[in-house]
DNA sequence: TATGAATGAGGCTTCATTCAT
DNA sequence: GATGAATGAAGCCTCATTCAT
């Protein structure tokens, strides 16, 4: 799990107790709601898993659907960022560009394939008739990603280090190369795929992109 | 909504009432798990969609549970006949390759925007951890229009019309730039993608994977 | 299964397939009440065990309440006949009384066991508050019994073979040793008594009672 | 009612409607359960009997069913008692003893005919089949009693009070007179029967058990 | 604030019974 | 008369939520 929702256990001291039953909370929510989705999760099952009171869950979230708004946000957040940190890696510092887009590949597939991202995902496919806000929420920060890896994209073509018309089209482009590559193998979502097999995905993801936008086409 | 759900025209043999109410539980029961998902859908809700009493769905699925995965597996039918048909236009034929790679493409694409397929894919994805074996279901689709997919392609690759090396991986991307596209623009398929939209998508898939795998590659 | 439920097994011709059906609901009905109770039968499983549809047994009986009802009375009547009999047993033709009495006391102990008197008592026992009715009917039963084996007592009184005031106070202590001794062992009607138990304690009865209200006493 | 379900006055320490409701939904589900049987007996209705809500029903005993075995199991208890003590009275204390031998067969007839025994038996004889370890329960109480009676006899016999062979059986024989009667004119158990009736049963079952054990015999 | 107990609303399922053939 | 399908009325149980301490 990443650190969003992780309890923080820097100081376990009295005055913290709060904090740490509210992030023991969010992070016993994310587990069941992952686990079960949001209408078969139970607040029962949350409280006992977080090690608390279920009316403290009450206390401190109000109801079940805000607890579960606080999860996708918190787990949005660290994707986007983790994300945009992996994309910031898009440089031609001079080296091998063909690695660096493998590199960066791999780092991409491996943001989306964390146990969070996949569980992100099918929270929000499964409820987003129900929740069409949160729609926007996930909009938003694959728009971002999207957004950070074209600039990233249209900088390496103006230096001449690739040959791509619509950035944005190139950058959704390599992005589906990989995912379709995860999904393909991830039993949607269900299976955690291991970095041997992300490599080879990310490679060819990397060689086919080169193909057509490399240097040389 | 496609055939899949509709009146299977048998003959009027039987008290013709029976297979009409059958085949309306399924539509209702599509439309009702399509809408709310299979948790948050009521069965008198279908029961009411269908014009039946809630008995008679019992009567017919025995539990919910089981009419779950009569639509399921009714949907994935329909789905995987349509693709595999689209599949089997991806030919040769003395034309133009490129316009039959795009050709091929907007009909995958509209094929993969479907409300069948998109609501499919969002029950699958929801219901994945309660319902592991549904995902054997949707496998088995995937694989086999991969794979149809790809023996087309190593056809045209064998005849000088692509390069391909390895078709399964070629038929992956090719999906994976379609459906990469869509996803992006559907809202986690709570959205019917016009078909200009996909059009625009499908001739940028073509356009890419035909520069990196096309003849004059 | 005693004869009042037993199909009539005479001619199969086909006219009788109608008198065929009714006897097999009626065992069958006999069969699932004895098994569930009156509340937990179901009208299918009788059906199902008569091996005729549902709407067939509401037909020829109604409901389920006067289905019950004429499996009552039908057993009613049998352990009545039955009952009877072996009281008229009960003379002293110039051979040995305890014998006799020994003898009867069995023959009615084997009554009390018979799997529809057990099953009857169970089951009018279960249901007297929802059929005080009922009760009326196994009353004239006992009655009836009891009446004539008082009736027989007196005469052997008469007669000087036996020392009794009260032939009806003697009849149910009669009937009272030999049932209770049953009772003790037959798990509450749950279980089959073996004629070798039920010797033992028709002859406990026997001897205590003779001890009561013998000859020499 | 009897004390076993009605406040064990333990100490209010905890806060008092706990127990208190616990109390209460036993009672009430006694009641019901007596009135309808278990099959016929209602949830809602105990709940209601007990002014509580379903729920609370719910989270105490789990389902019905444990209910049920509670209600039974407190049932059990309270009679076993009930009997012992009376039985701990047949004593010769240098009295008469057919005066203690009638007054112990009263009172044991007594709690033969409270209304919890009677719908003790009622209940385990309709409920036999679907719960077979009840008979145990029961079993293990008629044992208890049928074992301390015969303790009583035995000490009478070799005191020579009386003239038993074998204590085991004159003491279910004793108790076989005087539940014979009275199961004679409860109208299985549907009826209470006044205390006068039950002298002249005890009366009756005593003399004859005198006449056929008594010292002079 | 944290909690154990209580609750109202509602869902799935069953079943006696009726209809249409 | 016999049947298969259909149905309405309930019943058991769950669960999000609130109360009282």
């Amino acid at each position: 799990m990443s650190a969003a929702l992780k309890s923080s256990r820097e100081r376990p001291s009295t005055p913290r107790g709060r904090i740490d039953k509210q992030q023991a909370m969010l992070a016993a929510a994310f587990t069941v709601f992952a686990r079960a989705g949001y209408a078969q999760a139970r607040v029962d099952e949350i409280a006992a898993e977080a090690k608390v009171a279920k009316a403290t869950v009450y206390n401190h979230f109000g109801d079940k659907e805000t607890l579960f708004r606080q999860v996708v946000q918190a787990l949005s957040d660290t994707a986007l960022a983790a994300n945009l940190a992996v994309v910031a890696r898009l440089v031609d510092d001079g080296g091998d560009l063909p690695t660096v887009v493998r590199e960066v590949g791999f780092r991409l597939a491996r943001c989306y394939c964390e146990e969070e991202s996949r569980a992100l995902r099918r929270l929000i496919a499964a409820e987003a008739p129900q929740f069409p806000d949160l729609l926007d929420v996930v909009d938003d920060v694959s728009r971002q990603i999207a957004q950070a890896l074209a600039d990233r994209l249209a900088r390496l073509s103006l230096a001449g280090s690739l040959q791509i018309d619509d950035p944005e089209l190139a950058a959704m482009q390599f992005a589906a190369l990989l995912t379709g590559g995860i999904d393909a193998r991830s039993r949607v979502g269900t299976r955690q795929v291991p970095d041997a097999e992300l490599h080879v995905i990310a490679d060819a993801a990397a060689a086919t992109f080169l193909k057509a936008f490399g240097e040389q086409a």
